[in-house]
DNA sequence: ACTAACCTGTAA
DNA sequence: TTACAGGTTAGT
């Protein structure tokens, strides 16, 4: 499911509701899903705390507690976190509940791939998969300059750069595929022989279709929803993800469908070069 | 730097 | 029945 425009729209849409709300109760329904710090058990560790803010790191959802501990979560392909204002009965596959002072947050994930990790705040950034991310997109730190630096000497596929989260936090199979059109790249391009002027142009692409994305409240091509349970509209602005043997709505060729750094991949053969 | 694995559901 | 799906990571 979620790229960065969905976490984001997550992120916003469940701040409205819990924010300084005391979280009064964990129901681990399938355990794997959520992990404590050290030998500290998850319901332990969070139970009776209040939820101060909601961050987002990339695809993260950072939950900040009040006394220094932090939820991390990842919805992975599949993983939903939804607010409830009153009592529901979990679903088939909703793995954790968190009984709010008012109301509830499910977080359900039919491919069971999502986790929620609990770690001390001032170790986020050390300590968890968070380490790792390159930069976020939207922010003015990132700039052209800051791209060709992350693409460093690597040999790879724009594809494979771009999904590459130590390269850029945030980006996914649909995001990618979208801004290398945007930019009038091939997918299959090695990112060492991008000229000065393409950098400017992918970096550019990537920010609006990044932003665009939020702006829709995310792509709801199959079952990604906010935490309000709605589906963003991005989905209609789609120009090459999922129409992979239609026309290209600038030239009218037919979109390549092709199988690149292990993802289903779609471009149009004459406006990405 | 690529592939398999993690899971379940859906569409071909 | 098989392939594929918004992602990440461990192993080769």
């Amino acid at each position: 499911m979620p790229e960065l425009p969905e976490v984001e729209t997550i992120r916003r849409t469940l701040a409205e509701h819990v924010t300084d709300l005391k979280i009064e109760e964990i129901k681990l329904i399938w355990a794997a899903a959520v992990h404590g710090w050290e030998d500290k058990k998850f319901e332990d560790l969070v139970t009776g705390r209040r939820i101060k803010t909601i961050d987002r790191r990339g695809k993260y959802l950072m939950i900040l507690l009040e006394d220094d501990l932090t939820l991390i979560a990842h919805m992975r392909m599949t993983g939903h976190l939804n607010y409830y204002a009153d009592h529901q009965e979990p679903e088939k596959h909703t793995h954790v509940v968190f009984r709010l002072e008012r109301g509830e947050v499910h977080f359900s994930d039919v491919r069971k791939f999502g986790r929620i990790q609990a770690i001390p705040t001032p170790l986020c950034f050390s300590e968890s998969s968070l380490r790792k991310l390159g930069p976020e997109p939207l922010e003015d730190e990132f700039t052209p300059a800051v791209l060709k630096k992350r693409f460093g000497k690597k040999k790879v596929f724009l594809k494979a750069a771009l999904l590459d989260q130590t390269v850029l936090a945030g980006m996914g199979n649909i995001y990618v595929d979208e801004a290398l059109f945007l930019a009038g790249l091939s997918p299959d391009r090695r990112v060492d022989t991008l000229s000065e002027q393409e950098i400017s142009k992918l970096h550019q692409a990537i920010q609006n279709v990044l932003q665009a994305g939020i702006d829709a409240r995310g792509t709801s091509y199959r079952d990604y929803r906010d935490a309000n349970g709605e589906k963003g509209s991005f989905q209609e602005a789609l120009q090459v993800y999922g129409r992979g043997g239609k026309p290209c709505q600038v030239c009218g060729q037919v979109l390549e469908r092709k199988r690149l750094a292990g993802r289903g991949t779609v471009y149009c053969s004459r406006c990405q070069r």
